[in-house]
DNA sequence: AGCAGACGCGTGCGTTGCGCACGCTATTCT
DNA sequence: AGAATAGCGTGCGCAACGCACGCGTCTGCT
C-alpha cells in the first residue's frame, strides 16, 4: 500500500477512495431521511420512491410506463402503480399516445414540473450552503469531475 | 443564467450542476441492479439493504443496533431483522456488551469483514476500469474531492 | 437496600410496495 | 380477415418496514 495520491495515473487506490466515499454516499442516499427533509412539505404523492420517476421524466420527457421501468429499476407494473400515485397527486398526467391507442404516455403536469424544480432547487440549496467553504474554483471542478463520472462512469 | 464556471466562488448554477449529477446518482442508485451486481454471487445474506449495515459495521466498529439505526435510516426493529439475517449468514454475530448485559453489539465475523472487503474491491473495480480514460491525475483530484463531499457536505 | 421508572432488545400486527401472472384491448403480419 | 404479438392495468402472494407491546436490565430516588 503505497501512497497513492499523485501516483502514475490511475491506481486502485483511487478506486478505492472513491468506492469509500460513494458506500458513504450510498448510506446517506438509502437512508431516506434526506429525501424526506427535501420533500417535506410537498404534494402528499412525492416521496423518496416516486421522485426517480419525475426525475426521469424531467430529464428524457414523456415516456411510457414500459418504457420508464428499466431507468427506475422496478417492473413495469410498479412504474405503473407509482405513476397512479402521482396521478392521483396531479404531478403527471396519462396522455394518449398518437400513434399507439394502446399505449399511456407519462407526462409531468405544470405542478410536476414545478416539484421537479423545487426539489433541485432545494438539493441545490443543501449543497451550494455546504461548499461555501471550498476554495474557489474547486466546487467548479468537483462539479464537472462529478458530471462526466455519472455520464460515462460505472453509474451510466 | 451567466456562465457560471470559474465564476466568484460559489454559485447556484454549481449547486445545480451537482445537484443534477447527484439525481442521476440516486436514480442509478436506487434502482438496485448495480447493487445486485455487485452482491451476485455473494451469501444470500448480502443485499441492497443488509449492505449499509455491514458498511456501518466496518466503518465504526462494533455497535448496538439502536445506535446504528439513525445512520441506515430504518427502524430499531428493521436493524434487529437485518442483523438477523446477516447473522444467520454467518456475516456478523451478537455479542453481549461487556458493560450492559441487556445490549447486544453487532460485530462482524472474518467472513462478513471479507464479504465487506469483496464488494469494496469489485466496487473499485468497476470504478477504476471506467476512469482510465480520465487524464492523468483528475481521478485523484475528484477522489479528494468527493472524500470531502461526503465527510463535510450536506450528506455528512 | 429496595423499589419505581427508564432503557434496550426482540417480536406480533397492520400496512405498503413489489414481482409475477393473467386478462383485455390494440396493432401487426401473413 | 384471422392469428400472433405487444402494451397496459390488476389480483395474488411475499417481503420488509413502522408501531406497539412484553420481558429483562439498569439507574436514580427514598
Amino acid at each position: 500500500m503505497r501512497c497513492a495520491r499523485y501516483s502514475c495515473g490511475v491506481e486502485n487506490e483511487v478506486g478505492h477512495e472513491i468506492a469509500d466515499a460513494l458506500g458513504i454516499l450510498l448510506r446517506r442516499t438509502t437512508r431516506t431521511q434526506l429525501h424526506r427533509q427535501l420533500t417535506e412539505g410537498m404534494g402528499e404523492g412525492v416521496d423518496e420512491q416516486t421522485y426517480p420517476v419525475l426525475s426521469a421524466l424531467a430529464r428524457t420527457g414523456p415516456r411510457s410506463a414500459a418504457d420508464l421501468a428499466p431507468d427506475v429499476g422496478i417492473d413495469r407494473s410498479g412504474v405503473t402503480r407509482r405513476a397512479s400515485r402521482l396521478e392521483a397527486a396531479g404531478l403527471i398526467r396519462r396522455e394518449a399516445d398518437p400513434t399507439d391507442r394502446r399505449a399511456h404516455l407519462l407526462v409531468l403536469t405544470d405542478q410536476g414540473r414545478l416539484a421537479v424544480a423545487e426539489l433541485r432547487t432545494r438539493l441545490a440549496a443543501h449543497i451550494t450552503t455546504s461548499l461555501s467553504t471550498w476554495p474557489p474554483g474547486e466546487a467548479e471542478t468537483f462539479a464537472h469531475h462529478l458530471r462526466r463520472f455519472t455520464t460515462q462512469g460505472p453509474f451510466a
